[in-house]
DNA sequence: AAGATTTGGTTGACACGTCAACTATCGCAG
DNA sequence: CTGCGATAGTTGACGTGTCAACCAAATCTT
């Protein structure tokens, strides 16, 4: 492991590097500005309710679900807690397992849902694809496969073998 | 203005939108993390830090500051709050303006943004431009410049062409 | 079966952001 | 000078995220 002293960067480098990371920041802030008022929902509401509208039954299990839209358990509960109140959902005990709880899609959060897909459509074409021509998109492909990969070599190539 | 009904996303655009948002808010995160470990900062008091560091006798107006890293004021204030009960900030009354306030750099703050440098662009580094070659990296700027302007164009051609 | 460990989920504390309301001063039009 | 709108900054409420602590039921171990 050398002492990677020379960790500078270029000018050049460090304007990328914020474009990107800002960029970014402001189209999210902006889709979900637009999520707010087109529909009252966040993009946390929509992920919760994506989820559920395709589940089986319209339920499911509060730990698949956090796995499945890759949030923590905790993120999760709290969230939850902010839709129920809001009747977008409902919190069941689970019949096979008696420490868990099962959410289920309500009728209004099934019908905020459907509201909201086209509006938030809508918005990812107007702020994100449409100001991309096919070859940038494609960049914008490969650009973050070459992002995630280093990502999860860095994960896995990590330190810490596993005991 | 067209109805703009097929507002449909093909499998193919919805996938490069989410890879998209998803690596840039995963790298996000994970530079965050790692700076709050190396140096006990978010990116946020960064910001804060680097704008003062290179102000005139480290110190700034609140509202120019906010301006400068392009933050509203409030948020600027609440996080001022923070950064102040830690000592790395100061406010003071502005001699010029009595509504005004002077934010300062503190010794400490100071030692804290000259510490937190060489971590954040090692950071930067590992987790963004070492995961790209040349080409990539010239298509993030070409990336992330088409969709600024896009931005830009729709907030100027935008609508309310001011009273 | 008793005891230890893992798993499922919630909770509280706190950082961070936005919005709207508020106070106080500034600066100008009359 | 008065009065009024713009500007500076703070505050409170609330949504959102993380972390660590916690309880209880499930599962493994011997």
């Amino acid at each position: 492991m050398k002492s990677e002293r020379r960790n500078r960067l270029t000018a050049r480098e460090l304007r990328i590097w914020r474009d990107y990371i800002e960029t970014a920041e402001t189209i999210r802030s902006e889709l979900s500005a637009r999520m707010q008022r087109d529909s009252g929902l966040s993009t946390g509401d929509y992920q919760v309710l994506l989820a559920l509208s395709e589940a089986d039954r319209h339920r499911m299990r509060s730990s698949t679900l956090a796995t499945h839209i890759g949030w923590q358990r905790s993120r999760l509960s709290h969230h939850l807690g902010r839709m129920e109140r809001r009747e977008l959902i409902r919190r069941q005990d689970c019949p096979t397992d008696s420490r868990g709880a099962e959410v289920v899609l309500t009728e209004q959060g099934l019908r905020a849902f459907r509201r909201s897909t086209s509006p938030h459509f809508l918005a990812i074409r107007e702020t994100f694809l449409d100001a991309l021509t096919p070859e940038q998109l494609a960049a914008a492909a490969e650009l973050s496969a070459a992002l995630r990969e280093h990502q999860t070599e860095r994960k896995d190539g990590g330190h810490d073998p596993v005991p």
